[in-house]
DNA sequence: TAGATTGTTAATCGATTAACAATC
DNA sequence: TAGATTGTTAATCGATTAACAATC
């Protein structure tokens, strides 16, 4: 499985989840494909190729699906991670509603002066030369980064060093690891926004000149 | 241009802003291919594609290629976006010096509490009633939103209202505009989250699927 | 039964890469 | 000149979609 066909299932659990909660019991796989932009017939691969049954003429049941799901994709264990860097956004993100609502427990923060940082809470924040002996001693695999650009590369060696699987990094560095072992989701904020500038730029361009299309054929 | 593209391009104008820093003058297809991950053949078709000439045997000459794609991107034009809800991520983002160092200016900040917002800096903040003007007046085209979630939805219809044609989406609602005039990033923390630990789940089992049939080849 | 929907195979599509002539 | 690199065309690749037999 891709990261795109992962990135679908959980899109397709969150409206599933939904649908259940307004009271439907099945759904058909070309609900599921409206609902998320693709043609039926990849819905059906996705769930057939996780080994989850339709019934012919009497697509998917919902309660099925739902239970099938958050046992292939681990959402009924315990997600935890750690934030590393808790300034103004890792302190931001501790305090992230979403986060919780999804069901993700953030259990500690580290930062280079725990007592300073402007997160008040009930999540514990420990020196950041804790970090390595919590990240063992706990069993994390996935953390939250939002550190200062120059030490970001550094802390990253640490953390792949004690296992770290997962990280999702919004420092500005671009991190990766180059065996693999541990999947990075860049999350440059300023690049974002330098891309949509770039984009719109571009559409700009496009529109205009379609524009000049247009009115030549106009004329013609 | 496809966003894949515009993200490709952006990549290289990084790549050859530090070549250009290292006292390079000149650099070659491949070189940007390696650095980003994609065939030399591609690089130069986005070059191409952007009518940036290369010289056979000499490669791109670097200050050339700055600026022509400075010029054909719009960074030399003043990037300015707004913050839509000051709460701790949208204060965090506005204090964010990744943003700055990119040359792209928050121009003001907007809660319905502003006197309340936890920033403490130089870009004004003002009332969420103010925003419309504002974005009309000062000729806005992108913002960023970190509000909550019940009022996403309401809060993005407005801007669709008054111009925006660019957004990069905070709040953990799925905001889209069918009409297709703005173009919508949903960055949701908790999502980004959850797929890391879909994803990882699914490489464990892979991993062990994997090592079974290696213990198996072993036995034969 | 007729109609609807799955599961899967073949066709399509778009994006990337390989290959190579042009040429510096 | 020989060698290197661009610019572009054709081939490849992977992912998505269309189509359809199976069947409820």
């Amino acid at each position: 499985m891709n990261k795109e066909t992962s990135v679908r299932l959980s899109k397709y659990r969150r409206i599933i989840q939904k649908l259940k909660i307004m009271g439907m019991e099945k759904v058909f796989s070309n609900n599921l494909g409206d609902a998320i932009g693709v043609a039926p017939a990849l819905v059906r691969k996705d769930l057939s190729s996780l080994k989850i049954p339709g019934h012919k003429r009497g697509g998917y049941n919902i309660d099925e699906l739902i239970s099938e799901m958050d046992t292939i994709l681990g959402k009924n264990r315990q997600m935890d991670v750690i934030v590393v860097g808790c300034g103004k956004l890792g302190s931001a993100i501790m305090g992230h509603r979403g986060i919780y609502d999804e069901g993700i427990k953030i259990v500690a923060g580290f930062d280079n002066r725990p007592d300073h940082v402007a997160y008040k809470g009930n999540i514990p924040i420990y020196h950041i030369n804790k970090m390595e002996d919590f990240i063992r001693d706990n069993n994390i695999k996935i953390a939250v980064m939002a550190v200062p650009k120059f030490v970001a590369a550094d802390i990253f060696r640490i953390m792949l060093d004690c296992g770290i699987q997962g990280l999702l990094n919004f420092s500005p560095a671009e991190l990766k690891d180059i065996n693999g072992k541990c999947l990075v989701n860049n999350v440059n904020i300023a690049i974002m926004l330098e891309n949509l500038f770039f984009y719109l730029k571009n559409q700009q361009e496009l529109d205009s000149s379609a524009r000049l299309i247009e009115e030549n054929n106009m004329l013609m």
